[in-house]
DNA sequence: CCTCCCTTGTGTACGCTGTTCACAATGTCA
DNA sequence: TGACATTGTGAACAGCGTACACAAGGGAGG
């Protein structure tokens, strides 16, 4: 006789189930947290079933940022649509950058340990507009912001001799908040505080850039 | 007879020695590099001897960040007192902020994992004035920048008004660009790319405070 | 249908980590 | 001198990432 007989030897999408757990482990813990062994206990499976899968750790970790970088990009066009579409072209485009400021951030806000995961791992810059970290629209949050940017240029809010590297300038203030309020000296600092820092730092861009 | 006689049972200091070893593991991996074990062994030690001096690795860890930060505060003092004292005091005004901004991308640039180690680390809001983390004339790289905004308020560039959160908002600027080329996704930007951006968001910063 | 082979799972094992516990050597103070 | 706190050692444990050999199941060619 046979004992025990194996009940589950395929899995159906055993990836899409670990990157699904590791999802959940970033979301609270950010990508540290991300630990393979417990996705592979989740998903109900031995531990080194990841590896036919995943050739690393880092690889899993990877797979979780970039499905977490296309979450920031959903976040920040759900902004970018809440713009009314009443306004003029260039109140319009000074929405349309204040709305990727504020989806960045919101995100942070919201979702620390899938942001950490989103931005602090290993990922090569070409990542910056592969389709899988693109929003519901196949857009990448960096796109977003390009697309504002150029819409200042259009409406003459941004000098033309400005516009280059204007999107590295934007993205580190916002970025920066992000991460000083999220893992840096100002952990936890207030809810409401932060959020009017946000504020205040969007002005000094959209002045500024 | 007693064989084998014990020879360095009293280190002398070997707090300060873990101390060191951690600094030097930060300085290339950054605090996730930090590891205990690894600390003792360079200090030709066992590896509970350690923990006589520090409860947890995250508390050699976060001693590991005090000390990387003081140094953060030498590297803004450097560049600060190398700014002209002939200058007018407006200009002046002008160039401590810039001093601040170069000081603290020119030490993310030269020793990235200590950088990564000093900001990146948990510590509470509190230690923004710790003496542990100050510069040689016990001014934290906080301080610093707060003594350069107080100068642009004297000098009439900065209107008062907008002093508050003025810190949080240049400094946003700044550390984003840090993260976003030491560790967030253009990592590995080339590093003459990477300057001119400082500058150019140096400017930003200046203009849109 | 049978056979071969590739894919995807399992089991065992190794070295590394942080950490705990009991114990030993040393320095200090009564 | 003797008691005591300090600072080191050694053995042990669980958890991690990972390598290796092996087994179950499915698909393609005969």
């Amino acid at each position: 006789m046979s004992l025990a007989p194996r009940t589950n030897y395929r899995h159906g999408d055993l990836r899409q189930a670990l990157l699904a757990a590791g999802l959940d482990m970033a979301r609270e813990g950010g990508p540290d947290a991300v630990v393979l062994r417990e996705a592979t206990r989740r998903a109900g499976v031995s531990p080194n079933a990841a590896y036919r899968h995943f050739a690393d750790r880092t690889e899993l970790v990877q797979a979780v940022s970039d499905a977490a970088r296309a979450r920031v990009a959903a976040a920040i066009e759900a902004e970018w649509d809440a713009v009314p579409s009443t306004l003029s072209a260039a109140d319009a485009a000074h929405a349309h950058l204040r709305a990727v400021g504020r989806g960045y951030l919101g995100f942070a806000r919201d979702e620390p340990g899938l942001f950490r995961a989103a931005f602090t791992v290993p990922r090569g810059p070409e990542a910056a507009f592969d389709p899988a970290e693109a929003g519901p629209r196949d857009r990448t949050s960096f796109q977003l912001l390009a697309t504002a940017l150029d819409e200042l240029v259009a409406v003459g809010a941004l000098p033309r001799e400005r516009r280059s590297g204007a999107e590295l300038s934007a993205w580190s203030a916002v970025h920066g908040l992000a991460m000083l309020v999220l893992e840096g000296p100002l952990r936890n600092l207030d809810r409401e505080v932060a959020r009017a820092a946000g504020a205040r730092l969007i002005d000094m861009v959209d002045r500024g850039l």
